[in-house]
DNA sequence: ATGTAATGATCGTATTTAACGATTATTCGA
DNA sequence: TCGAATAATCGTTAAATACGATCATTACAT
């Protein structure tokens, strides 16, 4: 039979390896200074080497010591991570949820779904970021954010992701424009126009280009806006086309307007997809809340 | 305080999540079913949720037992690692390494470095598996192999990388070339010569076509040998020129011919390395390893 | 239906482990 | 040389772990 050394064993470790201090390492783990004395010296007789060398003046942790200490320390975080699955099963949707959005997604899909959502899981807080794809990314990656509202495809790297929604490209022009009022515009039409985009780094820019065919390096535009309501308010002065995505003509994007809107010749889409990192400790939560967030964008 | 779990409550439940059955459980863990029964309760009360439905047939693992024991898993892992790098730091330098070195430097440095080894470290026993570059550091990667000798600059990922040795490049023609018998040959002199290279898929090749300058992509010779030995019989036989490793010089590679040598106006070197995974429990050892190594390398 | 075998839960008890407080031994500075 | 600081040690108590025996439930064969 193998012998391991204890959890309390490892706490009582790393204790005193950042304390360099028997008496503080105590206090720290809420235990006597005699019972930290010890528990170090039965984790040395497990280990069969010691992890410290004191002198009555000071601790200096081994080279073993600290290599031990070192995966300790990681031990007892994923010690710490059962517990949190385990809690957050035992109470779910409860607690807080950091999660980003993108910015052409946060203001259409948002105000629809989160009093719903509120009303489901009156024990969970939602906190936002609305953010582009990339630093959303990076926070999720980081640990600052948990999960992220996303349109796909992108390269999302080693993250888990369930898919919401797909939400459709439309065509978008003036009312005075040639090709307004059609209920359908082949995408051969698109060839020439004056194509309005979103400006750099908005993923909705790139997914429209890929739509438009191979025209994805060169700008076709002189203009570049901000926002998707920017986007609009250019369009129906006539300055030019766009795709508008079907969410946020449902959000009532168009309203007030004249834009004329028609279906592609050849539907095309972006996915919309919740993710998280892949280790998260609570995976399942995510999983109903995407099952939640698919449910009430179907019923729309 | 926060309450963890115990070690054993994570063996038992990786033990019973194994074999869905607790009297067998409790047999893999020497201990009663009783005893498991007790452990399993008590860690379902830390949790403070079931790991498993038991009806009297049959036990059937809950959702948050299962994903508990998959992290109870990597966690008792871990635990096992920590014990072994103690193991380690105790008794250094013993058991088994399971060493890669490839081809272009195991026959000239092994032959003169292992009976040193063997008497420095008694207890040490050493397997060595000679392969290229590539596969070496895919089964270092897979845990296949422990540590590998292999020459640098190579594009090896996230390893530890200690350097035990430059290896000067010296330029080796036939008795009868022009070049023959100088003390020293520029590099620019290389051009246009025909230079032999080994076999795709060594490392030595793209070091020597770096050395020649920009020359890399396209194979300069028609022969390509599949061994350093065989390109020196080619040389002698006055079919090209090539680049030898001083290492294998030494080693006596050219004994018996009458290929002529030259240092190169600008010496170039390739640097051998020791390399090991980042996360190895035995770095210490790997670290004396690569120093002895250094030192015999010196003493030549 | 009825008995039997299989299986997990439970109970009482013994042993080991963890924790405490008090004391001791050592060493650094005053 | 004294005193303060600090880790080790000792004796005691409480808690945890383990065992064997027994019980309760169920599936299945008769």
């Amino acid at each position: 039979m193998k012998h391991l050394p204890t959890m309390k064993q490892l706490q009582y470790l790393a204790a005193l390896a950042d304390t360099e201090h028997f008496g503080r390492a105590a206090q720290r783990c809420h235990i006597t200074q005699s019972t930290l004395s010890a528990g170090i010296r039965d984790l040395e007789s497990v280990l069969g080497t010691p992890v410290a060398e004191r002198s009555n003046r000071q601790v200096l942790m081994t080279r073993v010591g600290a290599r031990v200490t070192e995966r300790a320390k990681v031990l007892l975080r994923d010690a710490d991570e059962i517990m949190e699955v385990a809690k957050a099963a035992r109470d779910p949707m409860t607690g807080e949820i950091r999660l980003g959005v993108i910015p052409t997604i946060a203001p259409f899909l948002l105000p629809r779904v989160l009093p719903v959502l509120r009303e489901m899981y009156p024990a969970l807080t939602i906190y936002l970021r609305e953010e582009q794809t990339a630093p959303l990314l990076a926070r999720l990656e980081g640990g600052e954010l948990e999960a992220a509202l996303i349109a796909l495809p992108y390269d999302t790297g080693d993250l888990r992701i369930e898919t919401v929604m797909e939400d459709e490209f439309l065509f978008a022009c003036g009312p005075a424009h040639a090709l307004a009022g059609r209920d359908e515009v082949p995408v051969e039409a698109l060839e020439g126009e004056p194509l309005l985009l979103l400006e750099e780094g908005h993923c909705l820019r790139g997914h429209a280009l890929e739509v438009c065919g191979v025209g994805d390096k060169r700008a076709r535009a002189q203009f570049e806006a901000s926002s998707l309501h920017t986007l609009v308010q250019m369009v129906a002065a006539g300055i030019g086309v766009t795709l508008v995505p079907r969410l946020a003509v449902e959000a009532g994007i168009l309203q007030g307007t004249r834009v004329s809107l028609s279906r592609l010749g050849a539907p095309a889409f972006r996915r919309i997809g919740l993710a998280w990192r892949r280790t998260s400790r609570r995976a399942e939560d995510f999983q109903s809340l995407a099952g939640a967030l698919r449910e009430l964008a179907d019923a729309a």
